[in-house]
Formats: C-alpha cells, sequence, structure tokens
DNA sequence: GCCAACGTTGGC
DNA sequence: GCCAACGTTGGC
C-alpha cells in the first residue's frame, strides 16, 4: 500500500491498553490535550495505520496496529463535566479538541520493546527515540513504519 | 512580548 | 521517586 500513511500514537495500558481496542473493535480515540498532538490528529486520514505504543508501563513498547476509520470529530470528553478531559472554555460552536476513530487490527505476538529499538540503526533517527519527545500521537516515516512492520512480522512467525 | 514558576510526560 | 524536557500560565 504505496500511499498508506503511518502514525504512531501513545497509549497508557493501565488505562487503555491494546487488547481493550481488541476487545472493543472499535473505538474513539479522544482525550488529547495538546495542541500540536491535536493538530496531528486532524491531519489523519481514513484508512491510515497507526502503530499503538504502550507507554508508562513495564515494557514500553510497540504492541499492535490500528486503522483509522473516522476522520477528525469533536471529542465529545471535553464536553462532558464528568470527565477527566472536561473543558470548560472549549466553545459548543467551534470545539477546541478533536477525537478520530480507530479499528483494531492486530496485537503483535512479539511487541517491539522500547529497549530494542534502541540498538537498531535504522530507528534511530525515529521520533519516538528522540530526547524531550512527548508528543501523544506522531507521524512515522515510510521507511521505519516498514521496518517496524517487516520485523514485528517476522517476530511472530 | 518576556520569562519565571509550575505542571505534565514518561523513561529509568 | 527522580529528573529532563517541554508546554502552559500569568505577572509585568
Amino acid at each position: 500500500m504505496a500511499d498508506t500513511i503511518y502514525f504512531l500514537i501513545k497509549t497508557e495500558p493501565s488505562a487503555y491498553s491494546i487488547d481493550d481496542l481488541k476487545r472493543d473493535k472499535t473505538t474513539s480515540w479522544g482525550g488529547v490535550r495538546n495542541y500540536q498532538a491535536r493538530n496531528v490528529l486532524r491531519s489523519m486520514k481514513k484508512g491510515d495505520t497507526c502503530f499503538v505504543y504502550h507507554s508508562s508501563c513495564d515494557v514500553p513498547a510497540v504492541v499492535g496496529e490500528a486503522i483509522v476509520t473516522k476522520e477528525a470529530y469533536p471529542d465529545p470528553l471535553q464536553f462532558d463535566k464528568q470527565s477527566e478531559y472536561y473543558d470548560a472554555g472549549s466553545p459548543q460552536a467551534t470545539p477546541r479538541w478533536s477525537a478520530i476513530e480507530l479499528k483494531f487490527v492486530q496485537k503483535y505476538k512479539q511487541p517491539l520493546s522500547l529497549t530494542d529499538m534502541k540498538k537498531i540503526p535504522t530507528l534511530a533517527t525515529m521520533r519516538l527515540l528522540q530526547r524531550g519527545n512527548r508528543l501523544s500521537v506522531f507521524p512515522v516515516e515510510m521507511r521505519h513504519a516498514l521496518f517496524l512492520q517487516k520485523r514485528t512480522t517476522r517476530d511472530s512467525a
């Protein structure tokens, strides 16, 4: 798929894991409260592939893949007073925050850990590995994406 | 518009 | 729990 665009999305498995996505099959991916990350969300197109990354856990790793099934729409959580993502300052007419819909694609049998990724020269320039990277959603370059897919396919074969 | 203080992310 | 790296806030 030559024109597939790739992204990486971080999630804390204690909050929402790849297993949760597998169970739900599709989910509204919201709660992003950073303008840079929001802008990335808004750039995502239907059919784009997302690598799912588990952060803030025992073994931070790329654990699977999802696909975008609905492009950016107003994140419902920003208007939900019960939600920790409620934003009283977000105007109803021009909502501040966006969400996308993701569909589960696969959970890797062999996740690719952050530790291992650091040992791979091809991935050295990947955004995930740059110091100070804190964005929860960002694009993945084609060469990095192809490497990840090849690697994880081989490892799970 | 500058910048210090503060808060958050996330690996270790 | 520590700490580096940023983003945000708010006084001036």
